[in-house]
RNA sequence: AUAGCAAGCUGGUCUAUCGCUGUUAUCUUUUUUGAUGGCAGAGGAAAGUCCGGGCAGCUCAGGACACUGUGCUUCCUAACAGGAAGGUACUCGUGAGGGUAGAGUAGUGUAACAGAAAAUAACCGUCCCGAUUUAUCGGGAUAAGGGUGAAAAGGUGGGGUAAGAGCUCACCGGUAUUCCGGGUAACCGGAGUAGCCGUACACCUUGCAGGCUGCAAGACCAUGUAUAUCACAAUCCCAUUUUAUGGGUAGGGUUGUCCGCUCUGUUUUCUUGUAAAAGUUGUGAGGGGUAGGUCGCUAAAGAUUAUGGGUGACCAUAAUCGAAGAUAAAUGAUAGGCACCGCUGCGUGCGGAACAGGAUCCGGCUUAUAAGCUUGCUAUUUUU
């Protein structure tokens, strides 16, 4: 594990197919606007406590260069923030699995969502204590 | 100077903090892995997927037809529907220049609307003859004139005629063809011959090219679960209420061990056995192969520079360089400078900065694109 905190390996990135298709079939999702987030938690014991998928639709912007710009600001905002999400999962040992689904139509700044982004981990914490 | 035409080029950059992908060195680790440092890390179109090729698989005796594409000429190229140079017709522009088209003709077909008529043309008009209802009607001749149309039967003049007509003559234009000259050729120039003279499209004929599928190609490794196949072992005993129940016993599962719990010990044939066959259970081997992984994968019809050849596309030689390789898919975020553009009070300040992201690799084409630069040329105006 790296030393500040901070970082972002790809074994803490959801690529497992199975785990994906499962994950929007059965897992837990609420919005956030602007994002919408599907979380899991997992069986199987993994290396990492969380695994994340940025999700930008198709649909919604045919430019392949928006849609990298957007998932490298969610992932961004994540990536900085995720701090406050891992002590109450490294204490209870649980395994999630995540995933980010941008649903406007249009590109926000870096500064909406990195504040969306922590709205979104604080209720995310809530939901899993209480479970 | 302004406006424009053609060809070509560029497509911001630096620092700090945090972070991503690949690779390399050192340390660490039982291999995996992890840490630290170094290096590298999207485009002119990476796009559309419209052509062509490399490469891979499948098929594979050879050929013809069909089908599809293509079509002025010569050249370039690995190849192309691409490019270069040249040439013809029509067309747009004052001009620099731009656009469109194209094999062949022996034959066949079609030509909306308008118009009398779209190729054996007679509506009006003109002329002749006949009739008489004499400002009319009937018969015939005529492509000079009118209007329609994308296109109307070569043009002008003389002769000719009842009036007219390439009917005939001269000149001009086109087409076909013969000869001479130039050009590799398309074609051009000159001289002659033929009254031969509308346009477009399609069918047809013909030269050339094309086997099909695409890196999700294809090659390899292979966990778990289930399983084809093969080998070995087991498939027993007693009682009763006999397609069943109970007990013993053997084996398996559960467990660190025991108990307990649970599963199996079935069917058919006869020569009635330590039998055979099928089935079941267990153990071992094992094929194909899912998730996943490795290779394919980036050194290439390569880039830059110089010299030489060519009008040019391009080619040859030499030197130097070695240049992303991801896979739910890396090159980012934040802050601040510099440079650029616009507004501006010319100190500063504020705002802007296009089109757009690799996915097997190359050569083209097409489309999108802020701002800027270079070279050559054109028109107009002014000054010297």
């Amino acid at each position: 594990m790296a030393s500040s905190g901070f970082s972002f390996p790809k074994k803490e990135k959801l690529c497992s197919q199975k785990v994906i298709e499962t994950l929007f079939a059965s897992g837990h999702s609420f919005i956030k606007y602007p994002l919408r987030v599907v979380f899991m938690i997992q069986e199987d014991q993994t290396d990492t406590p969380v695994k994340v998928l940025v999700s930008v639709s198709k649909r919604r912007f045919k430019r392949a260069y928006k849609r990298n710009l957007l998932k490298r600001r969610i992932r961004e905002a994540y990536r900085l923030n995720k701090y406050t999400l891992f002590p109450l999962l490294e204490k209870n040992s649980v395994n999630i699995a995540i995933a980010f689904v941008y649903l406007p139509t249009e590109i926000l700044p870096f500064s909406e969502i990195e504040k969306t982004a922590k709205a979104t981990l604080e209720s995310l914490i809530t939901k899993l204590s209480l479970e």
